[in-house]
DNA sequence: TAGGATTGCAA
DNA sequence: TATTGCAATCCTA
């Protein structure tokens, strides 16, 4: 018997995609139960539940207990306790995931207030060069307005269109930008205006008394088995430019001395694709540590690294030709030769994901290497374009949902470690393929080693291993 | 005031 | 016809 059962993972299981599976959703989709919500039994009053009357506190109370245990019943009869990654893999990772979130993440107030203020200065300084620019004030943080000045004042060469008018998106402002400097100046100051607002400003309003973050992660969101996290968003901290830094060397260790150690799986879809489907010359490359994309690049016969790494993700991520194309601005038949050119180079990927399509076909569901389903009901659709994003969904699913499987069960024996050996460190964030530790002098050496040992062996086909990178440092900062 | 639309941040 | 998320902001209903 199980210690811990969570009837709304069962559901999760049951259906990943189904985003209703509250208790009074479920309660009435499955016993046409209509459960009384907060406001009924409130009259709308924001009240707490202990000034609630009596009776109907109770039969509130008596609702949520009552519909549980059915669906606890129901999932029984449906063999839901049996489920092995709901009760190997999901269930256990609540008290987990309950850890990280109490334990949060040490924040650098100040440091953040400092970035704060030289943004200010940025967007003030940028303001009022786009509004003299302009000649008409006007709110930059409005899409509708940028588009009216751009397009209908200064008369710049109009792009993309949006459902309710111009795109002014940065794509767009970036293509104008080469002729008209406001353009850029508007791009720098919405990128400068996301980061104050977003990170420092909405990073800043969440500390708690001792400057920690306390996210909470949610695993029953995402249709791919990813975790996703909110109040803070911590998987969307930026990365990737000198103000992005800036915010990450604001995340530091709460030990003196302490450090921030991250684990990154690297590549690990692409690796799960050589795994899976055997093929020679992909696992070639990874026994070899030939870089992947350069790999590919060579394969199909590119001079840019930056298709052969579209191409790559191309299977990792479904998508369509068309996407394809777009996203490396290429023609869709230029698209479709490198995919096919795809294929000849690593032919066991092809008959693989062909393979999944037809199991998928006869079985309306595809699996992944843990044992989870996903039925697929468009699979034998007759209209092609549907057929096709229905392949492209069952190919996609074992990849996406084992490498997030994989993570989940990382952190689990990662738990399981630091409570065996008594580690000070903390787990304090899982970033989709990354999991990063506040760690305490000392330790370093020894989570190192064992960190690795457990990521790098969650599954034990030895024809290709997964591979974890180590970034660490003072702060967040340096570990990219 | 609620919610859609746009935009942009991550893996 | 573009993977999965979350959030800030504007703006209409």
């Amino acid at each position: 018997m199980a210690q811990f059962y969570d009837t709304l993972l069962g559901e999760y299981i049951k259906n990943p995609w189904v985003r209703w599976i509250w208790l009074d959703k479920v309660a009435l989709r499955e016993f046409e139960y209509e459960m009384q919500s907060y406001d009924d039994i409130t009259n709308k009053k924001e009240i707490g539940f202990e000034e609630v009357e009596i009776k109907a506190a109770s039969i509130y109370s008596w609702e949520d207990v009552y519909m549980t245990a059915k669906i606890f019943k129901k999932q029984e009869e449906e063999k839901v306790t049996e489920n092995k990654v709901l009760i190997e893999i999901e269930n256990p990772l609540v008290e987990v995931l309950k850890r990280v979130e109490i334990d949060g993440v040490k924040v650098d107030r100040d440091r953040l207030k400092g970035i704060g203020m030289l943004l200010e200065k940025e967007i003030d300084v940028l303001q009022k060069e786009i509004i003299h620019d302009a000649g008409i004030e006007f709110n930059i943080s409005s899409p509708k307005q940028v588009g009216e000045i751009l397009f209908e004042k200064l008369w710049l060469p109009k792009g993309k269109k949006t459902k309710t008018g111009y795109s002014v998106s940065a794509d767009v402002l970036s293509d104008l930008a080469i002729n008209f400097p406001i353009a850029q100046k508007i791009v720098d100051y919405r990128h400068y205006s996301k980061i104050l607002s977003t990170y420092i400003n909405g990073l800043t309003g969440l500390l708690d008394e001792n400057d920690f973050l306390h996210t909470s992660y949610n695993q029953f969101i995402a249709a791919t088995g990813r975790l996703s996290s909110t109040n803070p968003n911590l998987q969307n901290i930026p990365v990737s430019n000198w103000v992005a830094w800036e915010v990450r060397d604001a995340f530091i260790s709460r030990f003196e001395n302490g450090s921030i150690i991250a684990f990154d799986y690297s590549q690990v879809e692409i690796r799960l694709l050589a795994l899976m489907s055997e093929d020679e010359n992909l696992i070639h490359a990874f026994e070899n540590e030939i870089d992947i994309h350069e790999n590919t690049r060579k394969l199909i016969e590119t001079e840019e690294r930056k298709i052969a790494k579209a191409v790559n993700f191309w299977v990792i991520y479904g998508i369509s030709w068309f996407g394809l194309s777009k996203m490396i601005n290429i023609p869709v038949k230029e698209a479709s030769e490198y995919i096919n050119k795809f294929f000849d180079s690593y032919p066991k990927v092809k008959i693989y994901l062909e393979n999944i399509i037809k199991n998928c076909e006869e079985k309306w569901y595809v699996e992944t290497m843990f044992g989870r389903k996903r039925f697929i009901k468009w699979i034998n659709d007759a209209n092609k374009m549907i057929k096709k994003s229905a392949e492209r969904e069952a190919i996609n699913m074992p990849i996406q949902w084992s490498s997030a499987d994989i993570i989940k069960i990382a952190m689990l024996r990662v738990d399981k470690l630091i409570k065996e050996k008594k580690i000070h460190s903390k787990l304090i964030m899982q970033v989709h393929d990354e999991l990063v530790f506040d760690v305490f002098p000392w330790e370093e050496a020894l989570l190192k080693k064992e960190i690795v040992q457990i990521m790098e062996n969650i599954i034990d086909k030895k024809v290709v291993k997964l591979k974890v990178d180590i970034w660490e440092g003072k702060s967040w900062k340096e570990t990219k």
